[in-house]
DNA sequence: CGATGCTTTGAACTATTTCAACCTTAGTGG
DNA sequence: CCACTAAGGTTGAAATAGTTCAAAGCATCG
């Protein structure tokens, strides 16, 4: 069983959308076990795995990602602490991608048998964790909006304005500015992009003054302008508690 | 309650990935109502809307799609007959984004609350429903792979290796072909391009012998050198029936 | 100090867009 | 049955965006 503060950055996640009873809580300290570590560059899950637990994401920065024929990586998602990363492998059963670890990560892992337990005895609570994977979704759309319609210095932009919206929700922010460890490199791969021109979108957005980003630190300089240029609308990461 | 024939599709569909009882088949009828149609270009679903019900296409070409700030337009997924358009509005609530009819579509509708009985009382279709959503997540980060890493040509041939499949499932498919009504343009908003290149990609696959394409009819004229060229695999289609 | 692994730069090349025109097809009304 | 029209498909050419290759600059770490 998960200690209290294990699990609390999922149930900050979590709560963001809607109230958790007590009993859901415990549900959820039972589900999460085994805590793990992984190096940066590591892969938590392989491409074909057809994995008995799911893993949430405790600290650090992890990716699904794709490689291509020619040797190519695209990742496709990108998470922060509080997450789970591979919570579809429960009803999916076969991992079609790969996740590595982005930097030095701390997960937690979910068997399976005890999702499904949650499914046939806490709906309510298997409504919650069908939205988080529906939140991944809408990411995923807003992805392609960004990749096929938006210039690549909006793209970037509404990166930064999103991962500081779910840094924020798990309290991974400090002021305006939040620890931001990836190469741009790794970047490139998240924008589809070679390094090179990855490079120079990220100049783009110094030179306009919206952030500043060095030392594994991105600051935001002006959130409303940064916002306006990304055409950063948060209502898809549904960020608001109802009833669900 | 629904006609039998009318969640006929809903049923092919699901029943490639785990088997139904009886049971849940009788309990989807009675969640799936009134038939609806809507004529090509209109809106089946505005953005910002909160419906009460989701929308399962029964005929037809749908598409999510959201507009830029400049007025281009990105879809960012393709729906074909047997597949909830947006099952997910049952727990997001707010529509982030609107749904097109890309071709004269035929609509059944299943009530949010129907859908909420049966995570309280039929937690294995639940999870049918929920993979559902997992599977059309798992097209969108396809997309995007296509997107960052592949040829325009590449994305091409996998968007069309994957609708076979998709269309093979319920019975839409002759022989190598299938009826496919989008213009040139639509195909460009799907794949993020002008209309001109669009028309340049579709030429490239044309001369290549991969395809025949007029008349709104899509023929594949070698399915192998096709999924090779595209570096097609349906693993991430889950068509495969086991416990879920 | 000297590696090592990012980041940055320049320049040539390729992919994609834009604009403006022209062609083809499938109706539509006479 | 034919002429007309509207919508979609195709083409060429100039302009912009992104890649590639090769080299140089900058931090960090032992």
């Amino acid at each position: 069983m998960a200690d209290t503060d294990m699990i609390e950055p999922l149930l900050l996640n979590l709560e963001q959308r809607d109230r958790l009873s007590d009993d859901e809580r415990e549900m959820l300290r039972m589900a999460i076990t085994r805590e793990r570590r992984v190096a940066a560059q590591e892969d938590i899950v392989t491409e074909g795995d057809r994995p008995l637990t799911s893993s949430l994401l405790l600290d650090g920065f992890a990716a699904r990602y794709n490689i291509t024929g020619d040797g190519q990586r695209q990742l496709t998602s990108l998470h922060v602490a509080g997450e789970f990363i591979d919570l579809h492998a429960f009803l999916v059963k076969t991992m079609d991608h790969g996740i590595i670890a982005l930097s030095p990560c701390r997960i937690a892992m979910a068997d399976h048998s005890a999702l499904k337990t949650i499914t046939e005895s806490a709906p309510h609570l298997a409504r919650l964790l069908w939205l988080d994977t529906l939140v991944q979704a809408a990411i995923s759309r807003q992805w392609i909006v960004a990749m096929g319609r938006r210039s690549r210095a909006a793209h970037l932009a509404q990166i930064i304005c999103e991962l500081y919206m779910r840094l924020q929700i798990v309290n991974r922010v400090e002021g305006g500015s939040f620890h931001f460890p990836l190469s741009q490199t790794q970047m490139a791969d998240i924008m589809g992009l070679s390094t090179v021109h990855m490079n120079r979108v990220i100049q783009e957005l110094r030179a306009a003054g919206f952030v500043t980003w060095s030392r594994e630190r991105i600051t935001i300089l002006d959130w409303g302008r940064l916002q306006r240029f990304a055409e950063f609308d948060p209502a898809y990461l549904n960020i608001r508690s109802e009833p669900r």
